[in-house]
DNA sequence: GAATCCTGCAAATTATTTTCTTGATACGTT
DNA sequence: AACGTATCAAGAAAATAATTTGCAGGATTC
């Protein structure tokens, strides 16, 4: 667990002069793991002692381990907390963007559900056929983004970001096929209409959303993916690598379990692109 | 700048013993931002002082600063000296994919040439029309993820990964117009070829791809991403991570660019959404 | 052979932790 | 209700540990 989360959560634990230091160490973030334990105890009116039994009490060394925890965590975590880029300045804009990125990468581990994607994956990796399903711009991507990884593997998929089709497809699907769908806002009607139908058929259903949400609640896993949006309307979806990294995930333990085939696969596929030179990713393969 | 990329590019220029002490901590990240300087001076076989100069010359305050910047860049920073995960633990390939893609993120951030995006953001909000190219499972990603991006903004954009109508498209079109083409590889023989086309129609283009490659060249202004491929055969792309995050960039700074007109197109989307509920991105414009 | 630079020693300084003590609060007893 | 005791928080001071500075010897280079 990392000291940012750890101090939020003993927030109220912490009796009154500990709290002042965690909100200094909160709210000013730069200044704390600059500060020595001196400079720290007087911005926060209490004693170096007292430093030194707060860092403790989260499960620190000492006042130089506490530090360095929280060197550890900011890069990444600390972010979280600023609001939007000082300015629009395309170097401001850039490092907001990446920052944001990693942010969500960041939290997508933090609340990764391991046993479901473990359960997930296996699904996939025993599955007749597998149907891969999400509309809008970000879904139909996750979607397509599942079939280009999984057909490499050496298994029959098909995407479809058209809701008639997933529908037909999901009344088509048996029990010894899944289907896979994406939502990031997990209030897509028409896939939770799907699952449905899935469910009636017996055919397995895994959702990757957010946890709770209609879709979530309509398929058999599901792997579930929260992480709060930024708020610029300009800047959509740090989320969607968050989503990316979640099919990564997934069609690696695939590829592990199924091993033999997919390197048969995979070799023959690339043999494919570089006897082509039009391929953009032979790199992608390995090499 | 970060701690290790100045302690490599220093290597050279440091005396025996201070390069002792940089091979340490190298090496063994995990014990020197732990160790004391006493320890870490131990270890390497040098007094205190040295270490203290050690980190001067490295442009620390202290040898705690040290400790700090250290800790600071480690998170994604020293991940990238290790090797494959440790093993194919459903916990460990997740950790590993998102280290790795948090690592491309850091790496792409490092290597931005932010001119080189400013003014491509600057073609992208002035064309007429915007051709966005590019082949292959991840490259035709990128494409329809420009489109995905642009035509919100209200710009008209086509996206095409097919390379024939690329050469049409590229022949058809006007030097008011922008051609943008994305190749991982930096090695598609046919987008070099419709960038030619371009060139010689007065056409601007604009490269996302690694830098001094083949795309490259033939564009006008290249947007270079460099990052080293990961070599595990199943595992691709924490690259498309990186590209996604150049493209978020790009629309972001096209949507300031051209902001009034933006607000009104991205309402309306919205509304068209909202209306017909079964989208599934409403989350992602905004609220 | 001179100058420069590296390096460690010892001292000085600074930072951190431990110990001890005080004061406050809560709880049980009369 | 009042008193006493236990418990805990928190600071002061002392002790300890860590870090830095100044200096001098030694190596290396020109």
């Amino acid at each position: 667990m990392d000291i940012f989360t750890t101090m939020q959560e003993e927030r109220g634990r912490l009796s009154q002069s500990e709290n002042r230091i965690a909100d200094i160490v909160l709210n000013d973030f730069e200044f704390a793991v600059n500060a020595s334990i001196v400079e720290l105890a007087g911005k926060a009116d209490v004693s170096p002692p007292t430093v030194t039994r707060f860092c403790r009490r989260l499960g620190c060394e000492s006042f130089s381990d506490f530090k360095v925890q929280l060197a550890r965590t900011a890069y990444v975590g600390m972010r979280y907390f600023k609001p939007e880029p000082k300015s629009i300045a395309p170097a401001d804009v850039a490092q907001d963007i990446i920052t944001k990125a990693q942010n969500a990468l960041f939290l997508l581990h933090r609340g990764l559900d391991i046993p479901a994607i473990e359960q997930a994956s296996n699904r996939l990796a025993g599955a007749e056929m597998i149907y891969a399903f999400g509309s809008g711009g970000n879904s139909s991507m996750i979607a397509s983004e599942l079939q280009n990884r999984l057909f490499r593997l050496g298994l029959r998929v098909t995407a479809s970001s058209d809701h008639s089709m997933q529908l037909m497809m999901a009344a088509a699907a048996k029990p010894t096929d899944v289907l896979i769908g994406s939502s990031l806002s997990g209030r897509n009607a028409e896939l939770v209409r799907a699952f449905m139908l899935a469910r009636e058929a017996k055919v397995p259903t895994i959702a990757l959303t957010q946890s709770h949400s209609p879709v979530a609640l309509a398929a058999d896993i599901t792997v579930p993916i929260d992480l709060p949006e930024g708020n610029n309307i300009y800047r959509p979806t740090s989320t969607r690598i968050a989503y990316l990294a979640v099919v990564d995930i997934l069609a690696s333990l695939v590829a592990y379990r199924i091993q033999p085939q997919a390197t048969v696969t995979l070799r023959r596929i690339k043999q494919q692109l570089v006897t082509h030179r039009d391929g953009d990713d032979r790199q992608l393969l390995g090499d």
